[in-house]
DNA sequence: GATCCGTCAAGAGCAGCGCTCTCGGTTTTG
DNA sequence: CAAAACCGAGAGCGCTGCTCTTGACGGATC
């Protein structure tokens, strides 16, 4: 590890100043984000900014990328901090932290989880990181399947659809039954839209004690999973 | 009914042209709907369009209603065409014809569900269109419930939130058990989820059969309600 | 120590955007 | 028939992402 010259960390600084100026702007105005207005934050006239990022969608790709590893983060420390015995305690302790940093970084949340940009095509970096909440779930899910507290039914999938997610799982190194799996994707699904409706519709308007919501319905999923209470 | 004048009718069809220009632009753009686009299209200068439309945003509006409308539509035609006794046909019809009309219009369906664009706040007309969805999932069960052929469990939810849903489904006008209704909810999240996924998470890149995975999915979660087989 | 090359911020400029206002011309209305 | 309402075109404002050129600075090399 050689040291990084003055100027290489020079520039690192102002990439991770650019990031964070924007992130602001994102959390203000929305997914609008303007290149000009993060350079005039930063005392900059717009064309400098290119010196940094080759375009706003790469700007924006960067976003993505802390913002999934930061999803990420949240996560895993979730349920790395809940008992590891308490498959339905570290459900609960996931899909809420998944949720509280959702309710946090709302629009960083709406890049990550909304509509995509049309001319926007995420890079294959973003698909590693993306899959670390939905790997959280599934590792509950592994976890207690092979410490013996968690009994997968017989349940067998209909055929075109066992060979797909077998596959699915073999793809993901996870060794699961099938039933199982599309169970824990059922979750997963249902995790990304309790939040989404939360943050985007106005479904649930009317549901003044959100948390108690959530937590039920989750729990629900972890019933239809099969974790035990 | 006094006959329209011609300058009212020609208004009408100018009105209802701008849309299917804007509503093509927004199939093949994207979200991002330009009004200079649209008015180029039409032979026209981007200040007419104004005449009919007061700004961008309430151009896009009445896009969102009629697409909550024609969602609406076509998930009521749906569940009308299906044998008023078989539940779970009626639920995988709803489902099915959710799914049918996200992806051949995901444009659209991304106004309607995605992200929403920072300034812009629907107005209080889409509330009402846009519960049809919703409303017909529960239509589903409160006839089963009528008619015998769906029997709620005895379970009950935890106090904070059983008023909530029972103040909900007083609103909504819908007599089902909290219970019930929340699991319902539930369900309507889920195929929010698994479309919203479909659309546009790459999350089943590897799901070939993608009509079965999503039955099954639906499946799963009329298991959850309850629903007879 | 002078030189040279890579890097940098700045500025001008292009095309596009939403939106406003004004100006003639047409249509409807009283 | 005159007044009022409506319409499309055009100019223009401030904004956007992005490109290109210019001049200055800094670290490494001879």
């Amino acid at each position: 590890m050689v040291a990084p010259s003055l100027r290489a960390r020079v520039r690192a600084g102002m990439i991770d100043e650019i990031k964070a100026v924007a992130r602001r702007h994102l959390a203000t105005d929305g997914a609008n984000l303007s290149l000009r207005a993060v350079a005039r934050d930063m005392g900059m006239v717009s064309s400098a900014i290119y010196r940094y990022f080759p375009s706003r969608d790469d700007l924006l790709t960067a976003l993505i990328l802390e913002g999934y590893e930061a999803l990420g983060d949240a996560v895993e420390a979730a349920d790395a901090g809940a008992d590891r015995a308490d498959l339905r305690g570290r459900w609960h302790a996931v899909c809420r932290a998944a949720r509280a940093w959702a309710l946090a970084h709302p629009a960083e949340y709406a890049l990550l989880y909304g509509s995509p940009v049309p001319g926007y095509a995420a890079p294959d970096d973003t698909v590693a990181p993306a899959q670390r909440p939905p790997m959280t779930l599934v590792g509950i899910l592994r976890d207690g399947v092979a410490g013996g507290r968690l009994h997968p039914s017989g349940e067998e999938l209909p055929e075109p659809l066992r060979s797909d997610v077998a596959e699915l799982a073999a793809l993901i190194e996870v060794d699961l039954p099938p039933a199982l799996l599309a169970r824990a994707m059922a979750g997963w699904t249902q995790l990304f839209g309790l939040i989404s409706f939360e943050l985007f519709g106005r479904i649930n308007r009317m549901l003044p004690h959100r948390d108690e919501y959530f937590d039920h319905q989750t729990g629900l999923m972890a019933d239809l999973i099969g974790l035990p209470a």
